[in-house]
DNA sequence: TCTGGGGTCCTAGGACCC
DNA sequence: TCTGGGGTCCTAGGACCC
């Protein structure tokens, strides 16, 4: 019998900023988005509290302060390095690992069967808590599904010291009857409304199904759930390839109308993609670009704008995207608006070791160029901090000698932002 | 004043072809 | 009155995930 771990961090976010902050164990912490602007993730004594997902900051800050919550805005940078180490221990310690997202990894667990599971996933969340600071639960079942429904008993009862196994067909029977159907990996919120709606309120009830009544009315999504819940491994543990599609956007702090400022926005964004693609060595051949207004100020009139364009070659290089990217902006770009929102997602995307030059835009000198630039720009960047080298479209110096130059990191707002103690030379703590 | 960002897969329907 | 049938590809939109 083959098992599979989800090994997921707890409230991920919210510990990342414990792992300095020890005096925060225990107490409510939640991270806001961009901008500060909504609640995106919450620490277990914050959602105690009944705070939800989502919810904007502004509309809590009163609440925050009179419960004591402690308030960060995101830092990704510092979430990306310490999820890094935690992914490197729980590569080491199994067989096969495929990280699923910033904080979860599915592993194989195939070649163990003199193992004790159990005991191995203990272990293992022991050593990422003392190593790292974070902790971990684990959930290991015969299906991905079932693992995640594991990973949720380890993690809500401290009975099981952050480790649930569902090995006999009883565990699985008795898990299914107490987990609420909504919270199934695979059910969102049109299918649990569905579901609930004909009185199908627990897993169990929902595996107890039919198979193609589940087929007619969740196609086949719906059925591989189904499949997984009753014991049936269905869902491919994917390569993690190269992305189909990148994608970088943000709001606004407030409101954009001017082109050019947009346009500034919009080249970094293009610039972020290139540089994205360039890391998984890949190119694209499709470049979009989307803007909107502020669909909260129903007072003001409203815009979604989007359109796409196509490199004559798929390329990868900063100066290629943005080009394009700002192309379709132009093509977008309606005057008179107030634009909140812009994003630039590159598609089509394929290997950069094979690149079918267009006869029309044959230059491999100009390629070459652009290429040997490209690379210096990222060493740059890597070696001194993103944005030290841009393009000059990126570079926006608003008008009316409102004095320095604005970069990207500076168009988003963090007020609570904390330091970036394993990245930064100039914020590694020091001890007094 | 202030309301996130980045992905994947599937399906239905239209365009187009023979 | 009578006006085929079957296939593929593409795209928009829906649903889901974290």
């Amino acid at each position: 019998m083959r098992y599979y771990a989800i090994c997921d961090c707890d409230s991920c976010y919210a510990s990342c900023e414990r792992v300095f902050r020890p005096d925060l164990v225990g107490k409510p912490v939640v991270v806001l988005s961009n901008n500060d602007g909504c609640v995106v993730a919450r620490s277990k004594e914050a959602k105690q509290l009944g705070i939800p997902m989502g919810m904007p900051f502004y509309q809590m800050r009163e609440r925050f302060a009179n419960a004591d919550v402690a308030v960060f805005s995101s830092n990704y940078e510092l979430y990306a390095d310490i999820t890094r180490r935690v992914m490197d221990i729980i590569r080491d310690a199994s067989p096969e690992f495929y990280r699923y997202s910033i904080d979860e990894a599915f592993c194989v667990l195939d070649g163990m069967e003199n193992f004790d599971l159990k005991e191995w996933g203990e272990q293992l969340s022991r050593r990422i808590l003392k190593w790292v600071g974070m902790p971990v639960s684990i959930g290991i079942a015969p299906t991905k599904t079932l693992a995640k429904c594991a990973d949720r008993f380890a993690k809500n009862y401290p009975g099981y010291r952050h480790c649930c196994v569902i090995d006999t067909d009883e565990k699985r029977k008795k898990a299914l009857q107490l987990f609420p159907v909504k919270e199934v990996w695979g059910i969102g919120r049109r299918h649990r409304e569905h579901l609930e709606g004909l009185g199908i309120m627990t897993a169990y009830d929902f595996s107890m199904k039919p198979r193609l009544w589940v087929k007619k009315e969740f196609h086949v999504t719906g059925e591989r759930t189904w499949l997984e819940l009753n014991g049936t491994d269905c869902i491919p543990t994917e390569e993690m390839g190269s992305k189909k599609s990148i994608c970088t956007s943000r709001s606004f702090p407030g409101m954009i109308g001017d082109f050019t400022e947009l346009s500034t926005q919009v080249s970094n964004y293009a610039a972020r993609c290139a540089e994205k693609l360039r890391k998984q060595h890949s190119v694209c051949h499709l470049v979009m670009v989307f803007i909107d207004t502020n669909h909260f100020r129903t007072d003001l009139p409203q815009y979604e704008g989007f359109t796409t364009a196509t490199l004559l070659t798929p390329d990868n290089a900063t100066q290629s995207i943005v080009h394009a990217a700002l192309h379709c902006l132009k093509a977008v770009f309606r005057k008179g608006f107030l634009y909140k929102r812009a994003g630039v997602i590159v598609g089509d995307i394929s290997d950069a070791a094979h690149v079918q030059t267009n006869f029309i835009d044959f230059d491999a000198g100009r390629y070459d160029k652009l290429h040997r630039l490209d690379k210096v720009i990222d060493k740059l960047n890597k070696l001194e901090g993103s944005e030290t080298v841009v393009l000059a479209s990126q570079q926006y110096t608003a008008p009316q000698g409102k004095g320095k130059a604005a970069h990207f990191s500076d168009a988003i707002k963090h007020d609570y932002r904390s330091p970036n103690y394993t990245t930064r030379w100039q914020d590694i703590i020091v001890c007094k």
